[in-house]
DNA sequence: CTAAATGCAAACTATTTGCAACGAT
DNA sequence: ATCGTTGCAAATAGTTTGCATTTAG
C-alpha cells in the first residue's frame, strides 16, 4: 500500500464518503502539493479493485467514492445530493429470491431533499 | 411529442432496455439518417425529465436508458453486463423504514455472470 | 407567426493512457 | 536491478452548449 493509496483511503473513510475524484484530489493536494489527478484516479481504481473503497455512480454527476461499510443511499431526485441511510439488510432476501451467487447490492432511494422540497 | 422523441421512446420500450445513447443513435440512424447525437441526447434528457424512460448509471460504462416499468437489475461485477430481474417490491418497506416521501428506488444486485464465472 | 426542435460544430467534463523519471524493495 | 508508482501531457469518451436553420402548431 503506497503513501497515496493510504492517504486517499483514509480520506474517504474519514469523510462522510461521497467525495468525487476532484474533491479528493483537491483535498489531498493540501498536504501533498505534487500529486496530480491521474495519480488520484489510478489509486481510486486500485482501491476499488481491491475492495477497500466503493465507487458510487450517480446519474448526472461524476463518480463518487465511499467507505466500504455497508449502507444505503438517499438521493435527491432534483439536486442529486446524497445522504447515508441504514436500511434492513436485503442480502438474505435476495439470496432466497435469486438462488445465491450474490456478491453485493446497491440500493438508492430517491426522494426530494428538504431544500428542494421547499423551493418547489 | 416530436417524431424523434416518439421513435426513441419506442425504441427503448421495445428493446430489452439498457441501451446507451450511442446505441440508440446508431439504431435510429438506420431509419432517420439525418439525426445527430446531440438530438438524441436532447430527447433522452427530455424523456427522462418527463418520466417516460429512466436513466441507469452503471459504473464504468456510459449511462443507459431503460423502460420505466418497475424492475430491478442484475449487474455482473466483472464485465458490467446487465439483466432484468423482478424482485419483491420494496416501496412499502422503505416507506415504513423512512417515514414516507419516497419517489422511487433503484436496486442493483451484483453477481458474476455465467460467462465471467466460467472464465475465472 | 411563434416557439420549440434540429443539425452542426465546438466546448466541456470526467477519465484514461503513454511514457519518462522516480522510489522502494 | 527491477518493478510498481508517479508526474506530466496528450488523448479519449461521453455529454452539453450556442447558434443558425427548420419544423410544427
Amino acid at each position: 500500500m503506497t503513501r497515496y493509496a493510504r492517504l486517499i483511503s483514509e480520506l474517504i473513510n474519514r469523510s462522510d464518503g461521497h467525495m468525487t475524484a476532484e474533491q479528493i484530489f483537491l483535498e489531498l493536494k493540501n498536504t501533498e502539493p505534487k500529486v496530480v489527478q491521474a495519480t488520484v484516479y489510478n489509486n481510486l481504481n486500485a482501491l476499488c479493485r481491491d475492495g477497500l473503497i466503493r465507487r458510487l455512480s450517480v446519474e448526472g454527476s461524476p463518480d463518487r467514492y465511499d467507505k466500504i461499510q455497508k449502507h444505503d443511499h438517499l438521493v435527491c431526485k432534483k439536486c442529486g445530493s446524497l445522504s447515508d441511510i441504514s436500511l434492513n439488510d436485503l442480502t438474505d432476501d435476495l439470496e432466497r429470491q435469486l438462488g445465491g451467487g450474490i456478491i453485493s447490492y446497491d440500493l438508492k432511494v430517491f426522494y426530494l431533499c428538504p431544500k428542494c422540497r421547499d423551493s418547489q
